[in-house]
DNA sequence: CGGCTTTGACCGGCGC
DNA sequence: GCGCCGGTCAAAGCCG
């Protein structure tokens, strides 16, 4: 156990490195498009989120569909992308009759949930991001060696699907990617306020390790960012230590590391978070 | 006993 | 049409 360093999926690393099946995923995820020109961090950060007010988030990617009225965005090709639809899946397997009928199977196209992928270096394959999980399924993959776990948020309203599965070029990183918003708080922690209280980890305190704290403050922190429409700024990210994100329409923000109420440095050092969040195609172009 | 994981079976999409 | 593959179901078993 050493290092926990959690990063939002594609501007995060070295595409080129990955295995076909882990093109493929990102690819549905529309990842490549963000490699070829960064948008929105909606697009990369489709963290499932308490449904609590947002601010109107006034971009032309952003679409709110009735399935999840707010959740911003969307990584249109995650949504076009279809497969069957598990929600209603489910609900027709209940009884018995696995068949779903032809017209619930159009209607289901349509229904596709917002993907976002993480990827995490860490040990822990199942990360603790502060929402209960059941397990479902697990599946070797096709191209790699490590099985791809199904999870699904024990919430009994809420149908946000989490897929959990190892790199398999570098088996030190976890991809964890969510499907859909949740429609309810989180039992463990609850992102609000840009700073990141500590208080809700007293609930299971003892239970959680400081790596997996880490871990879940990491990706609460990427939670956060979601609230606000954010665009990476890799010049910053290459250039500076601290985090950099440009909200849309407004002068850059960087976040320094004291604006977190975690530090970072402790994740960014010696860890190369930074580095892992620029992809290897951005700074071979500046080369 | 309830909640969770494991695991084989099943289903549908997709490419050939 | 067929086979491959990803995704899900659900029974069985495990665990606190």
């Amino acid at each position: 156990m050493k290092n926990s360093s959690a990063f939002f999926d594609d501007s995060g690393f070295s595409f080129a490195s990955l295995s076909d099946g882990e093109k493929r995923l990102l690819d549905m995820l529309g990842s490549e498009d963000m490699l070829n020109q960064p948008s929105s961090i909606y697009d990369l950060i489709q963290v499932p989120s308490v449904q609590e007010p947002q601010q109107p988030v006034e971009t032309s990617e952003v679409v709110n569909d009735a399935e999840t009225p707010n959740s911003s965005s969307i990584c249109t090709s995650s949504n076009d992308a279809v497969k069957d639809d598990q929600q209603s899946k489910r609900s027709t397997q209940g009884g018995k009759p696995k068949k779903m009928l032809k017209a619930e199977k159009k209607i289901a196209k349509k229904q596709r949930e917002p993907r976002v992928a993480f990827m995490t270096r860490t040990d822990i394959d199942h990360l603790d991001d502060g929402y209960r999980w059941r397990k479902y399924g697990q599946k070797a993959v096709k191209n790699s060696p490590f099985p791809r776990s199904y999870y699904r948020c024990t919430s009994t309203t809420c149908g946000v699907l989490k897929r959990v599965e190892r790199s398999s070029t570098d088996p030190s990183i976890v991809v964890t990617t969510y499907e859909g918003n949740h429609n309810h708080l989180c039992p463990v922690a609850h992102p609000g306020a840009m700073g990141i209280s500590p208080e809700p980890y007293s609930l299971r305190g003892d239970a959680l390790s400081t790596q997996q704290r880490l871990q879940q403050q990491s990706i609460q922190h990427l939670l956060q960012l979601q609230q606000q429409p954010y665009t990476i700024s890799p010049a910053s990210f290459s250039n500076s230590r601290a985090t950099s994100y440009s909200p849309l329409d407004a002068p850059t923000h960087v976040l320094e590391e004291n604006e977190l109420s975690f530090s970072p440095s402790s994740l960014f050092r010696d860890q190369g978070l930074l580095q892992d969040m620029v992809s290897s195609q951005m700074q071979s172009e500046k080369k």
